[in-house]
DNA sequence: CTGAAAGCGCTAACAT
DNA sequence: ATGTTAGCGCTTTCAG
């Protein structure tokens, strides 16, 4: 009364094993009379292939690994689900790893991952460069959110929407701005700066720079206690959880929003839409990214030897309450 | 120059596979000499142990599933960094999977978890009880948040920590509460509601029923739109998301809280702290919930014979700044 | 303390 | 269309 395997459905259909995994597995080489007596066994029996056994010959493990910087940030729930659906959708399973906004753990997992997937994506990784390269040597392996040349990578590249968001509140009369930046082991946030920077320049326009904050709600309140400390009427935050932080400290200090001071996030996650005032922002293509990063590691999975790709996707300028007219006092 | 096994270093180091295996998993058994030469050669080469080969005779995957019912809900972050931590500690990854709130989802997931984990915990299940009891047969399974006589289980009770939130309105003068209730799958929501009830019922006071709502931000913001139809001066919002939907609906229509209703949320998220005013709730021991819930997996695992056993931690009543004196108006 | 050998459950030639 | 056979990489008796 054992776990079932091939061997106790052949015995008891009166075929070989190889007839059984056959039936699973190409099931065109199999006779539709034996095919069907295997399969109504197996049910009967409640088989289920053993995928150590399975891997173990195939040389693959049919999972692919996901390493988020910190599960605790709402941008990552939606491409967890986006991830998990495309992998689904190939065939694998999905193991997700939180590696709590630690360098080292990030490494450490991509070191553990090893033996157990077929491949890993890293979102929005915080390790060095070098590190990544050597954590990911021999491993398939893609990059959410950060370009590197030796490795495939998908990102979103903001800069566009950037500008439109700049234009949209230069529009509205504002000529002095914050940039508050975001951590700085994190490249979107090197790179939102730089095209904030860029398009001030263009516009020839005040621009304080603050920061680097963390990408947490409390680290968005510190923004916004700075901001305060400025004379800017309009604000870039890093990302979305961050501007709702910088919403409830003016909120929490009598500081109207988008009255005194307009305030913009950016990758549009669902608090984005939910927050009072609806945050003015940057749409990133959740479902894009995650289902992206699946195909492109499934490439690199099926040809560990080909060229690394690189896939850009623009995020877009979405306007809501949370920017307005600048304040006339 | 192929991927290095226990024979390759077998080789190189003039002794047997046998040997080898030994070295890393009862070093006790080999001189350290040897040893010592054979963890160099391992190094050296970069050997990786295949996990599929180890399961495959070892029969453990060494991996335990999780479920979670919407890993969108800031309930979940906390509670799966709290599993991943206590499973990384007994030797186990951990793979996520995300059922979307979908109750189909859920046992088809645990259907295909079975063949590549040990064991699986499923929190916050949306599934009945037949169809959950039926998805676990066989498998070692621990429910959290909800409590099934065949299954293991660990479950956060509120009962008495809502008493004294209960207790602590009514001392603020409140006398007439609403009950915004939660999604009516949920164990948790049935119970908390029962909670409340009963103890209106001993206190002899007013409360209005309301919902059920999804336990979303939005679903905070219909139950705070619905909380406005009614007199009642204080609410109990089925969890910290709904509360918060709650707070920024009555933001949204100039209602001030704590000032003109209090409003208490419950598990104590992050974001509980961090909204403004900050939420009165009750803090759930995440970090306990899930090592108890790896714990009680893991002896389900190792002893699959084993009686369930059911373990219930109290949450605990916070005062914070939603919830104040009985506006006088 | 170490080696030889068997086998975990499955797949993939190679035969038939 | 089906059976035979040989491993995949590892652990684990059983003998030295």
């Amino acid at each position: 009364m054992s776990k079932p395997t091939i061997y106790s459905i052949a015995q008891r259909c009166g075929v070989s094993a190889a007839t059984v995994s056959r039936a699973f597995n190409r099931p065109e080489l199999v006779s539709e009379a034996v095919r069907e007596q295997i399969v109504a066994a197996a049910r009967e029996l409640g088989y289920q292939p053993s995928s150590a056994a399975r891997g173990l010959v195939t040389g693959r493990a049919e999972m692919i690994g996901l390493i988020v910087s910190d599960i605790t940030n709402p941008f990552f729930p939606l491409l967890v689900r986006s991830i998990q659906h495309t992998a689904e959708r190939m065939g694998s399973s999905l193991m997700l790893v939180d590696a709590e906004e630690s360098a080292a753990a990030e490494v450490r997992h991509v070191a553990q991952l090893r033996s157990r997937v077929d491949g890993v994506i890293v979102a929005s990784p915080r390790s060095s460069s070098a590190a990544l390269r050597e954590a990911a040597r021999g491993l398939p392996c893609v990059l959410l959110n950060r370009p590197l040349r030796e490795l495939s990578s998908v990102v979103c590249d903001n800069t566009s929407a950037l500008f439109d968001v700049g234009e949209h509140l230069y529009k509205h009369g504002h000529r002095s701005y914050a940039l508050l930046a975001g951590p700085s082991a994190s490249w979107a946030a090197a790179r939102r700066s730089q095209a904030i920077r860029r398009w001030a320049r263009g516009r020839e326009v005040e621009l304080a720079e603050l920061g680097p904050f963390r990408a947490t709600f409390k680290g968005g309140r510190q923004a916004g206690a700075a901001l305060l400390g400025t004379e800017a009427t309009a604000a870039f935050a890093f990302d979305d959880l961050t501007a709702c932080g910088v919403l409830a400290e003016l909120a929490g200090r009598g500081v109207s929003v988008p009255g005194e001071r307009s305030v913009v996030g950016c990758d549009d996650v669902l608090l984005a839409r939910t927050v009072t005032p609806s945050l003015t922002t940057v749409t990133a293509p959740m479902d894009d990214l995650g289902a992206t990063a699946v195909q492109v590691l499934t490439r690199r999975i099926e040809a560990p030897g080909g060229p690394p790709e690189h896939v850009t996707l623009p995020g877009v300028f979405v306007a809501r309450d949370s920017t307005g007219p600048r304040s006339t006092s």
